[in-house]
DNA sequence: GGATAAGGATTGACGTGTCAATCCTGTAAC
DNA sequence: GTTACAGGATTGACACGTCAATCCTTATCC
């Protein structure tokens, strides 16, 4: 790619193309995120780290562990655990194989929440997003997905 | 639609997309947004209100009248302008046509930091975006994304 | 002319996320 | 044994966004 290439700018339509994408994502998110949250009183956060429980074993993980799953920092999740366990969804307790660990174990109150906004939260994707698209372009946003994905040199 | 088929549940795989999607499109605006913190010292929060100062008449608005355009609700928009008129970026005075009424004018310092921000800015969405996707691709990412707000509601 | 509404904007409280600094506890070095 | 340090997590300060309540100024009504 020569140097010119490298610092060239989107042309008025490409622009175009990109706001429109980049708005309409986050209008998706934000409808989505508030059905969730009118339907189980969960933000999409809340969502996130009770997935990830709900999958693990016995409901528990470890800090750094959930945080890697997820992909979010030590301090977001620090503050964001403190937050839900002020809310009765987590527990956090010493981990007795990690010296330094915390075990995050998800209560029954998280499990609840977790099961009453799992299945509506799913119709919504399902109304929102899918019945949106064909299958056709429903393919091509995986293609373009995972060619941004290279590109971002994240793991496909 | 049947009611069956309203109510159903995203399979696997349109799962997978749904994520991959959503994932990336948000791993994509934080890095733009890193990268336009670097550069200028701008959120993409102030970036937007800049922009659509720098394109109005006397690089003035009224505070009504931007909320409008970008979208914003007035209470984000109250916050965000005085946290940017402390940093000296914007200025806001009553306006002389509309007795409610409050213009917002962009500040030497406030198109100073927009125009050193905004040429890099349509960079990194060319290298980031526009880069990675084949003009096939791009045309694609513009129809479901019309096809998203159609069902959306949204203007096209 | 005093009550009342209505438009335009601000405020306060709160949940959220980031960054940098800190804390805590065990382990290695000397 | 004290010092250093490393892993794991927390904290504090601050920027951001939302919601509901409020403020202020003019217009209207009686």
């Amino acid at each position: 790619m020569t140097e010119t290439a490298r610092r060239a700018i989107p042309t008025r339509e490409e622009l175009r193309i990109w706001r429109n994408y980049i708005e309409t994502t986050e209008t998706l998110r934000a409808v989505l995120e508030g059905r969730l949250q009118s339907e189980s009183s969960l933000s999409s956060a809340d969502y996130r780290v009770l997935l990830a429980l709900s999958e693990a074993d016995r409901s528990t993980l470890r800090s750094s562990e959930l945080a890697e799953l997820i992909g979010w920092q030590r301090s977001r999740l620090s503050h964001h655990l403190r937050r839900m366990e002020k809310r009765g969804l987590v527990h956090r307790a010493p981990c007795p194989d990690d010296v330094h660990g915390i075990d995050v174990r998800m209560t029954a109150l998280g499990a609840e929440s977790f099961r009453r906004g799992s299945v509506p939260h799913l119709r919504d994707v399902h109304e929102l997003f899918v019945e949106a698209l064909t299958a056709e372009q429903l393919a091509r946003v995986d293609e373009f997905t995972t060619a941004l994905r290279r590109h971002l040199h994240l793991e496909p």
